[in-house]
DNA sequence: GCGAGATATTTTAGGCCTAAAGCATCTGGA
DNA sequence: TCCAGATGCTTTAGGCCTAAAATATCTCGC
């Protein structure tokens, strides 16, 4: 019965035979069950991770962002970020303004509505995210967050490498 | 210009006040930048990494699988199985035969072909990782993936204390 | 044997995401 | 001035994913 609180690793056995792909397999899974965590308890509450992005990005920018921005921001494409907008704005969370300087741009605001309602969620995230990195001491949590630097220097070095 | 490599942290600034949430957000974004890339690798050549998954736990199961069993495997929904399944089956790279023990399931194999065009992912799949983790020195990797073995348990005993 | 609930799967409706094509506008050089 | 290419954004077509409802079948206790 203690194995069903072990998380399971993506073909466990097959395939993690090079230790690189085992990293990756392991890393792989530690961020789905977070985030399918966090996505589940952002739909009971009726948002999604994806418009909690969008706000987060738009959160203290008083002045507002373009789309380009958000989409540099939130590392997706342009059209996602057209959509997630839309949405957000017939929901009156954000607003979206014409450009003064750039008619071909628009600038993305967030509104009192959608503040309060990002304050709500960003207070409960963090909770989440506490609840689970708990187990683990301060030690651990930096030797964990340093060890992913090194990983990510490495990854920015490996694509560098490979072309585009 | 040496910015231009270095792997952006979503909402950087932003929510990233508190030590979980930092570190969360570098555990996001190394993830997701390295599956990014494997689904941009995947798909030059015509692939996608949710087939690929299903056909890497095929693999060396001879004797199939049904679909909850698969399911489980890939940690994604029934429907969602159902749905990959029936594309790769359609594309002649599983085969789906009723269960002889119960009339409700459907036992899932592998054909050759699918064996052919797996064996050729593979390979391809973890030379990709291998170039994105070669930055490292074993030492790093051992180090990141234990750190990560701790973050795991204490993502288990977290889902356990908050309930379903 | 039978029926209630469990189990295996599929369907449906809908959200996220991308690449590529298309449209509008801007900008810099001839 | 004018226009070619760059830029900001939207649209389109399509893949991934989920939760919840619907089907079909199984199983177990009576």
């Amino acid at each position: 019965m203690k194995e069903a609180l072990a998380i399971r690793e993506k073909h466990d056995g097959a395939l993690a035979d090079r230790s690189s792909v085992r990293l990756w397999l392991r890393l792989l899974s530690c961020t789905m069950t977070i985030e399918k965590d966090v996505q589940r308890r952002f739909s009971e509450r009726g948002a999604t991770l994806a418009r909690f992005d969008v706000l987060a990005a738009l959160d203290r920018r008083e002045q507002g962002m373009n789309m380009g921005a958000l989409s540099r921001a939130l590392l997706v494409s342009n059209g996602n970020v057209t959509q997630l907008v839309q949405k957000l704005a017939r929901d009156g969370l954000v607003r979206i303004a014409p450009s003064p300087a750039d008619r071909r741009a628009s600038i993305v605001r967030m509104t009192a509505k959608g503040r309060a309602e990002f304050g709500g969620l960003a207070a409960a995230h963090h909770d989440w995210i506490d609840a689970l990195v708990a187990g683990m001491d301060a030690g651990a949590r930096e030797n964990l967050y340093q060890a992913l630097g090194d990983l990510k220097r490495s990854i920015a070095k490996g694509q560098a490498n490979s072309g585009s």
